[in-house]
DNA sequence: GAAATTTTTAATCATTTGATTAAAATATTT
DNA sequence: AAATATTTTAATCAAATGATTAAAAATTTC
């Protein structure tokens, strides 16, 4: 027969479920999306949304949990490497960052919203706390520089690096900038960040 | 008589459902806010707000105008200074921030939020864009430093201000900081952002 | 102080929305 | 191929939610 196995048929109902609400969640939030929208996105049926995956609120639990490694779950890898510079670690984490938010632009938007949204729930399943805190990163930090708290770094880092996804519609406006000109300075900020934590990890 | 005139009548309907308004839609967003959170947070009947406001909507459109002027209306004023240095406004705007911010610390959350749900409508009613591209600081920014686009430094002037307060719960958690703790931190980078701007303008 | 106006309230409406159900369609097992 | 199990659908439910309304209360005007 013709339509024995149907074309589409080799992504599962579960994982085309799964996809639209990675993307209906990720862009407009947990509040602003209706189970509708994402059984539309996926081109089924509304039921199949509670069939494969019980409420809204557990499938939201599952794709927040993805999105999280996604955002933070490849830093501690880098971080916590004994032999890597300092320098050398901030050029991956800023590289790997900035390749991540170039395909996934709402992804830190998303995330820190819906923390926000109920920080004790969220704040604590990032386990980053102490593990991060434990890091050779953050020691390498506090031998080079023990006159400064090392997380001010870590939030110049992270803010010169997600920043401009996050603010990006009112930064791409301010300097009128097309998309493809917008990418191109984020390019640029691979190797432009890396440089300007260096000279900050200098000045006194 | 003794209830003539209501001790708090002093702040009129409209103006405590504004403020019940600013509070609960900053927190949670559009999207997630009742009206009744709305009308509980103002100790008032529900249909008030329709009656004052007309609608969810029309209120939230005051709200966010107010929001978008406390965030970013400001600074024009100061960027755009014919004789203050590039170093001066640096200081002077980095101040402002963190002094805005630690009283609203949802603030740019919340905009920023706002703006992606609908970046066409509130994108293009931040005028900002024009004005803040034909600033002085722009300018100063140009002389200074040909050859790299103004806007890879206003990217991470902003990112180092305003970060702090958006990834605030993530960052307060690494580092396992109490809430005095972190505004020390945010007092002193007041003076830290400056300096690494600083270095950041000169480093080749 | 009576009449008119404005403000507030309680009750209710209409829609939206997350979820359920029973039946139909499809696939799997025997 | 019949029986069984799984998946999908259309219809519907119940609760939540933005909004309205008519009456009551308070205030202002005359």
């Amino acid at each position: 027969m013709a339509k024995k196995k149907p074309v589409e048929a080799d992504v599962s109902t579960e994982e085309k479920i799964k996809e639209a609400a990675r993307k209906v969640f990720t862009q407009k939030g947990f509040a602003a999306t209706r189970t509708r929208d994402i059984a539309e996105e996926a081109g089924l049926n509304l039921a199949l949304l509670n069939y494969y995956f019980r409420s809204k609120q557990a499938l939201f639990e599952i794709v927040m949990m993805e999105k999280l490694q996604q955002l933070f779950g490849n830093l501690y890898p880098i971080l916590d490497e004994e032999i890597t510079t300092l320098e050398r670690k901030v050029e991956m984490v800023v590289h790997a960052y900035i390749e991540l938010l170039s395909a996934n632009p709402d992804l830190p938007l998303f995330v820190l919203s819906e923390i926000r949204a109920d920080p004790e729930r969220f704040g604590q399943r990032i386990q980053a706390g102490k593990i991060l805190r434990d890091s050779y990163f953050i020691k390498q930090l506090r031998e080079r520089r023990p006159d400064m708290h090392p997380i001010q770094f870590v939030m110049s880092i992270m803010g010169m690096t997600l920043f401009p996804f996050i603010g990006r519609p009112v930064l791409q406006a301010i300097g009128s900038l097309s998309a493809k000109e917008y990418q191109a300075l984020m390019e640029e900020r691979k190797t432009l960040i890396p440089k300007w934590i260096g000279a900050i990890l200098k000045v006194k």
